[in-house]
DNA sequence: AGCACGCCGACT
DNA sequence: GTCGGCGTGCTC
C-alpha cells in the first residue's frame, strides 16, 4: 500500500507499551497549547481501539503516515523522564532487544503507568527557617506545643501535611510559628513517610583499607569499582561514607540491593545515619501511591538517597552523583521476563552516561564483575580484615556417604548442634529446600507425583495437607492413597525445611527452633518478628532456606551447618557452580560475626570435589578463577557475549520449529565462525512449565557487538511470525537456562 | 499484547 | 434464527 509522507506543524512521536519495536506518530491532543510540549511527558493515545499511556519521545514535523490520529490527553505539565533518563532508556531498549514503550512502562510504577496525574501526590511540607534552625532546642518553653513541633523540626528537617496531622499537630500551633517567622510551608512531591524515629548513628571510625577504598573512588567523573569485602568487613560503611559526600555535593545517591535485601533493618541503618536527608524507597511491598509518591520524589531530584531493587536502576535521577549496587552477585538483579536487563550492568552504563562511580559490592562477586575487574575494566578493591576481633570461621567437610543420617543429619553435626545450644550460643542449619519433601512416592507401584503443567514433582507440605508444583500455582490436597494402585502406603521423599524444622525441635526439645523460609516469612516485617528471638542473643536453633544467607547481622551464631553442599557441583547450568559457591561462602560468613569463633559444618556425598576443596580451603577467590579459567576453555561466558533465543509453547514442536528457522535466519546473515558459535535449538532445564514447553537456541560470540545487529535482525522477523500461540523472547546475558 | 473482524457449531 | 469459539490482521 502507498502511503505519503504527512507534513504538520507538530507531531508528537510516542513510546507506547506494546511488544512493537517501534514509536507512534500522533498529532497532539485537540486545543493543546504546543509551546507546552516536551519529551518526557505522558500522554492518553486511542491505540487499536483502547486508550494507552504513552511517553513522547520526540516532536517533528514530517511522518511516513498519511493519517494521523491526535492524542486524546496530555497528562503532564512538566516532563517526568529528563533527556539523560530517556537516552538511557533508549540504549537500554537497544541493547535488550526491548520494545521502547515496554521500558518505558517498566520505568514508571503502576499508577503513573495508568495515567493517574503526578500532582495527585504533591504535598506542602513544614520546614524551619534560617530563624528558626537557629533556635536551641529549650526555645518556646513559654509555648509547650509549639516548642515541641520546633524540636521535632530541628531533628527531622521537614515534616509534610499528613506527617503533621497524623503527629496530632494542629494548625493553630503551626500558624503560631508561622507568625513568628519560624516555619515556612514548600510544595514538592511526597516522600514516603518516615520508618518508627531512628537515633541519629554518629559514624564509626574507618579502617584503613576502607579509608583507601574511598580515596580511590572520585565523585566527579566516572569509574567502575568492584568492592571485594567478605562479610563484615565494612563495606556498608564504605557505602555510607560514598553516599555521604555525595549528599554534602548537593547530589543523588542510589542504592540498588537485592530484592529480599531491602529490610526494615536496612532502612532504619540509613535513616539513622542521615536523620535529616529525604530517603526514598523504592519496593514491590509498598501501596501503589507510595511508590508513585517515592518515584516522583527521585525523578523531581527532592529525594537524596534513593534505595531499590532491580528497576529502581530504570528511575531517573536528575541529580544523581553515584550508584552503589549491594551484593552485586545476586540473581535477583536481572529481570526474567518481559525487559529482560540486568539492572547491575545498567548500573554501570549510568554511571558511565552521567559521569559518577559505580560501586559494585560483594563478598561473592560473580564472575562477570570479577573478570572486568582482572581485566582492568573496573577497579579492583578489597576490604580483607573483618571488624572487630571477628576470626574467619574454621570450616569442615562432613562426609554423609555411606554414612547413618537421622533426618538427612550425620550423627557428629547433630552432637555438634548440641553442644553448640548447651553453651548457650546459637546454631544455623541452612537446607536449600522448602517443604517437608521435595516427592512424594508410591511404595507398592512406584508412582511419583508429578505437576500435570511442568516437568516437575510435586512437593509435599505438611503442615498445609498440599502437594504444591514450586514452578507454577499448582496445588492439591495431600493423597492417602495411591491414586494408580491405591496402595495406603505412600513415603515422602528427600526432605525439607518444614521436615528438618519437625526432627529438629523434637532433638533439641530444650532451644527453640526458629525456621526461615518463603513459607513462614510471608513479608519482610515478619521475618524481623521471626528472627526477633536471635538478635537477643538467647541460645536458639536457626534453620532455613536462603533467606538466612543475606545480611541480618546474627552475632551470637556460632555453628553454621549447611545440610547438602552437593546441589550445584554436577548440574547442567553452567552457572550453578559460581550459585553454589556463592551461597555456601555467604551462608558460612553467618558464623562467628561477633567475637565467637566461628564453624561450619559442610555435608557432603563427595567430600574430594576438587571445586569443593577449592572453595573450602583456598576460599570464594580461588575458587571463583577457577570457575573463569573452566568458562575459558569452555568458551563460556563472561570470556564471551552470549544471548538466548527463547520460545515456547502448549505444542513442543512448534517451538522448535520457531527456533530452528530462527537460527538459520541468523546463520544466514552470519554464518557460524570461531567469533560466533550457534547451539540448539535444545530444551529448557525445566523443559515443561506452566502447561508449555520452552526451547532456546544459544548464541555465543567473541564480541557484544558481533550480537546486537543480528538480534535486531531476528527480532524484525520473528515479529512476522505468523504463530500466535507461541511466545518467543530475546535473551541477551542470560542467566538462567532453566 | 489486546482488541476487532470473520467464519463455523450447539443453544434459548 | 443467534451466541460464541478462536484464527488472523492491525495498531500511528
Amino acid at each position: 500500500m502507498q502511503q505519503r509522507a504527512v507534513k504538520h506543524s507538530v507531531i508528537l512521536r510516542l513510546a507506547v507499551p506494546v511488544p512493537l519495536r517501534r514509536l507512534f506518530d500522533y498529532l497532539p491532543p485537540e486545543g493543546a497549547d504546543t509551546a507546552t510540549l516536551a519529551p518526557g511527558q505522558r500522554f492518553e493515545v486511542p491505540f487499536g481501539g483502547r486508550r494507552l499511556v504513552a511517553v513522547l519521545v520526540d516532536i517533528v514535523s514530517e511522518s511516513p503516515l498519511a493519517q494521523l490520529k491526535p492524542a486524546l490527553a496530555q497528562i503532564d505539565r512538566e516532563p517526568l523522564f529528563d533527556q539523560r533518563s530517556r537516552d538511557f532508556l533508549h540504549w537500554a531498549a537497544d541493547y535488550y532487544q526491548a520494545p521502547v514503550g515496554e521500558i518505558y512502562a517498566a520505568a514508571l510504577p503502576a499508577a503513573l503507568r495508568k495515567g493517574k496525574a503526578a500532582d495527585h501526590w504533591a504535598e506542602q511540607w513544614l520546614q524551619l527557617t534560617v530563624e528558626g534552625k537557629g533556635l536551641p532546642e529549650s526555645a518556646l518553653a513559654r509555648a509547650p506545643k509549639q516548642q515541641v513541633l520546633l524540636q521535632l523540626l530541628l531533628r527531622r528537617g521537614r515534616l509534610s501535611r499528613t506527617q503533621l496531622k497524623t503527629l496530632g499537630h494542629s494548625t493553630t500551633i503551626i500558624r503560631a510559628l508561622q507568625e513568628r517567622g519560624l516555619v515556612e510551608w514548600i510544595a514538592g512531591p511526597t516522600v514516603p513517610p518516615p520508618l518508627p524515629p531512628a537515633e541519629p548513628t554518629p559514624p564509626p571510625e574507618l579502617n584503613e583499607e576502607q579509608r583507601q577504598v574511598l580515596a580511590a573512588v572520585a565523585t566527579n567523573r566516572f569509574s567502575a569499582t568492584l568492592l571485594e569485602g567478605t562479610t563484615g568487613s565494612g563495606k556498608t560503611e564504605v557505602y555510607l561514607r560514598l553516599m555521604e559526600r555525595v549528599l554534602n555535593e548537593g547530589r543523588q545517591a542510589l542504592l540498588l540491593v537485592p530484592e529480599i535485601g531491602l529490610t526494615p533493618q536496612t532502612l532504619r541503618r540509613i535513616t539513622a545515619r542521615f536523620p535529616d536527608r529525604s530517603i526514598a524507597a523504592l519496593h514491590s511491598g509498598l501501596a501503589e501511591g507510595e511508590r508513585a509518591q517515592a518515584w516522583l520524589a527521585a525523578a523531581a531530584g527532592q529525594a537524596d538517597i534513593v534505595i531499590g531493587t532491580r528497576s529502581a536502576i530504570l528511575t531517573p535521577l536528575p541529580r544523581l552523583g553515584a550508584v552503589i549496587v549491594d551484593e552485586e552477585h545476586d540473581g535477583s538483579f536481572k529481570q526474567q521476563d518481559g525487559v529482560r536487563y540486568s539492572a547491575r550492568d545498567l548500573a554501570v552504563v549510568l554511571g558511565r552516561n552521567a559521569a559518577v562511580p559505580v560501586l559494585l559490592g560483594s563478598a561473592t562477586p560473580s564472575l562477570e564483575s570479577l573478570h572486568n575487574a582482572l581485566t582492568d575494566r573496573y577497579q579492583h578493591l578489597r576490604l580483607r580484615s573483618r571488624a572487630g576481633n571477628a576470626r574467619p570461621p574454621q570450616i569442615h567437610v562432613v562426609p554423609i556417604l555411606g554414612q547413618q543420617l537421622q533426618e538427612g543429619f550425620a550423627p557428629q553435626v547433630l552432637r555438634h548442634i548440641g553442644e553448640t545450644l548447651a553453651r548457650g550460643e546459637q546454631a544455623l542449619v541452612f537446607i536449600n529446600r522448602r517443604g517437608f519433601a521435595p516427592a512424594l512416592t508410591c511404595d507398592d507401584c512406584g508412582w511419583l507425583a508429578d505437576c500435570p503443567h511442568c516437568s516437575s514433582k510435586l512437593t509435599m507440605h505438611r503442615r498445609q495437607r498440599q502437594l504444591r508444583c514450586h514452578h507454577c500455582d499448582y496445588r492439591r490436597p495431600l493423597l492417602d492413597s495411591c491414586p494408580q494402585c491405591h496402595s495406603r502406603s505412600l513415603s515422602a521423599l528427600g526432605g525439607g525445611t518444614e521436615r528438618s524444622e519437625d526432627f529438629l525441635t523434637h532433638t533439641f526439645r530444650d532451644f527453640p527452633v526458629i525456621r526461615v523460609d518463603r513459607d513462614t516469612t510471608a513479608s519482610k516485617q515478619a521475618l524481623d518478628r521471626l528472627l526477633a528471638p536471635a538478635r537477643d542473643g538467647k541460645p536458639c536453633l536457626l534453620l532455613g532456606t536462603q533467606m538466612l544467607a543475606k545480611g541480618h547481622h546474627l552475632p551470637r551464631v556460632t555453628l553454621v551447618v549447611i545440610q547438602d553442599a552437593d546441589g550445584g557441583l554436577f548440574s547442567a547450568d553452567f552457572r550453578a557452580a559460581e550459585r553454589t559457591g556463592q551461597l555456601l561462602e555467604q551462608v558460612a560468613g553467618r558464623a562467628g560475626r561477633g567475637d565467637l569463633a566461628g564453624r561450619v559444618l559442610v555435608q557432603s556425598r563427595y567430600p574430594e570435589h576438587p571445586l569443593l576443596q577449592m572453595l573450602l580451603e583456598k576460599g570464594y577467590g580461588a575458587f571463583a578463577r577457577q570457575l573463569l579459567r573452566d568458562r575459558a576453555v569452555a568458551q563460556l561466558p563472561p570470556l564471551r557475549a552470549m544471548a538466548l533465543v527463547r520460545a515456547e509453547c502448549e505444542e513442543p514442536r512448534w517451538a522448535e520449529e520457531f527456533l530452528q528457522q530462527a537460527r538459520a535466519h541468523m546463520q544466514a546473515l552470519a554464518p557460524p565462525s570461531p567469533e560466533l558459535q550457534y547451539l540448539g535449538p535444545v530444551p529448557a532445564l525445566l523443559e515443561r512449565k506452566s502447561g508449555r514447553f520452552r526451547f532456546y537456541v544459544q548464541i555465543t560470540a567473541e564480541k557484544r557487538g558481533q550480537l546486537q545487529p543480528l538480534l535486531a535482525r531476528l527480532c524484525q522477523w520473528a515479529e512476522g511470525y505468523k504463530n500466535r500461540r507461541l511466545r518467543w523472547a530475546v535473551d541477551m546475558d542470560a542467566q538462567e537456562l532453566s
